[in-house]
DNA sequence: TGCCGTGAAAGATCAGATCTTTGCAACCGC
DNA sequence: GCGGTTGCAAAGATCTGATCTTTCACGGCA
């Protein structure tokens, strides 16, 4: 999953989008390099409408503008527009890839906390029943050293602890947190068997956010990102 | 400013697309909404060429899908990359202001400390004199009561803040602090003469991110935040 | 030296053609 | 009568090539 957008439809602008995409932020094409919509199309093997649709794109996410009788211009990284999906995929797909994830982490560590704090004002009894589904299901995979189910689990709950915050910004950055949990799970920065003490911590969030209690929600939420960010620390050394 | 994005180059573009953004964010296309791509050009007057590369880029925020023999099909608001500046402008020029303005909100009370926090590890001294700058002329503003000239000292502070936390992704929300504060200024939310605490506090922020206090930095920048929610809420009430 | 005019490069926009996919409905056999 | 099959046509996907407009760059003129 996630490897090309569609297989079918769109396919030729998604692959020429993405070929470019990557070039820029893999820096093979580093700011202030110019383009011409025919030098594009003729690199890809698309007519220049192709090649102009997906200029526009790129354009829409900050990442050229264009000029006549000068052409394309990549833009000054600090102008892309970084919360855009794909512009996170492409940096976590290139050498990128370690700052991209130090930056979403800072993120993280950011949002989650408040996310928490409105889920418990906020939350219904459904999304409480998922949450404590998914910290006994960490729980169970935690302890059978299933690393990859016990991914799976973590993420739904941070997924779904943004869904019950109720507002829709938070909401959209649940790609940002499956992409660190991810990205840490997959680059031996996890122990072999996840803290208990962590899932105690989910454990807490979510028994804060079913009492409807913010402030425990909110600080329960700081303890595990302070707790993942110690450990992987630790593993890392 | 801020009325169409550029005069000359790439007008026809931006027109349709803004058209059809403001459209649909505000709800005069509905999602589930069908359109076809000769529908589109007929009805703003441009090639199906052009129709085309504007919903591409719809289509690249989420906002619609194209699949054929059936058209092009809105998206629920789930969808749409809320993050794109483009649908934060549509979301704030429409009916969706309100919320839209919550959200932001929302959203910058969890980065913002974490951005103080990040800034008193890593601004650099010119950083330090412009959020002294920026507090000074907040003062003096603020005690003369010109509400658009504070306005402008007190965006530059957080943006310079945001910018010292040197994670691109906190400096790209820059324009987010700058729609609440700009939105609490012209929403008749502010006191007439701004708060003299909220501007000591302020200068705790500056102080501590010069002095490297990370703790100070982001408490003091937590307090801001709750100042202004309570301000707001006591001077809507 | 500096201003101005002119040509050409490159995007902006359009018109129309061909190909492919696919929803839908008519059709057929059981 | 119902489920599967087939075929038409709608609508996007992609391409080709033409025309217009802006603007950089170069060269001539004062």
């Amino acid at each position: 999953m996630g490897t090309t957008e569609r297989r079918a439809s769109g396919a030729l602008h998604a692959e020429v989008l993405d070929a470019l995409g990557e070039q820029i932020v893999g820096g093979d094409l580093s700011p202030g390099t110019v383009l011409t919509l025919e030098g594009v199309a003729r690199l890809h093997g698309v007519s220049v409408a192709m090649a102009r649709e997906c200029v526009r794109v790129l354009e829409s996410m900050g990442m050229v503008t264009s000029r006549r009788r000068v052409g394309i211009t990549v833009r000054p990284r600090d102008q892309w527009h970084v919360f855009d999906p794909r512009v996170i995929r492409w940096r976590l797909a290139g050498r990128d890839r370690a700052a991209q994830l130090v930056s979403l982490g800072e993120l993280r560590s950011g949002f989650e906390p408040v996310a928490a704090r409105l889920a418990a004002q906020r939350a219904d009894a459904g999304q409480c029943a998922v949450l404590a589904a998914a910290v006994s299901d960490m729980t169970v995979l935690g302890r059978a050293g299933d690393l990859e189910a016990y991914l799976e689990a973590d993420v739904r709950f941070h997924d779904t602890l943004l869904a019950a915050s109720g507002n829709e910004m938070l909401q959209a950055l649940s790609g940002v947190v499956a992409e660190v949990l991810g990205g840490r799970t997959h680059h031996d920065l996890m122990p072999a068997r996840p803290n208990p003490a962590a899932i105690a911590l989910h454990d807490d969030v979510a028994r804060a956010v079913r009492a409807g209690d913010a402030d425990a929600a909110e600080a329960a939420m700081r303890a595990i990102i302070d707790e993942a960010a110690s450990a992987v620390a630790e593993t890392a050394d």
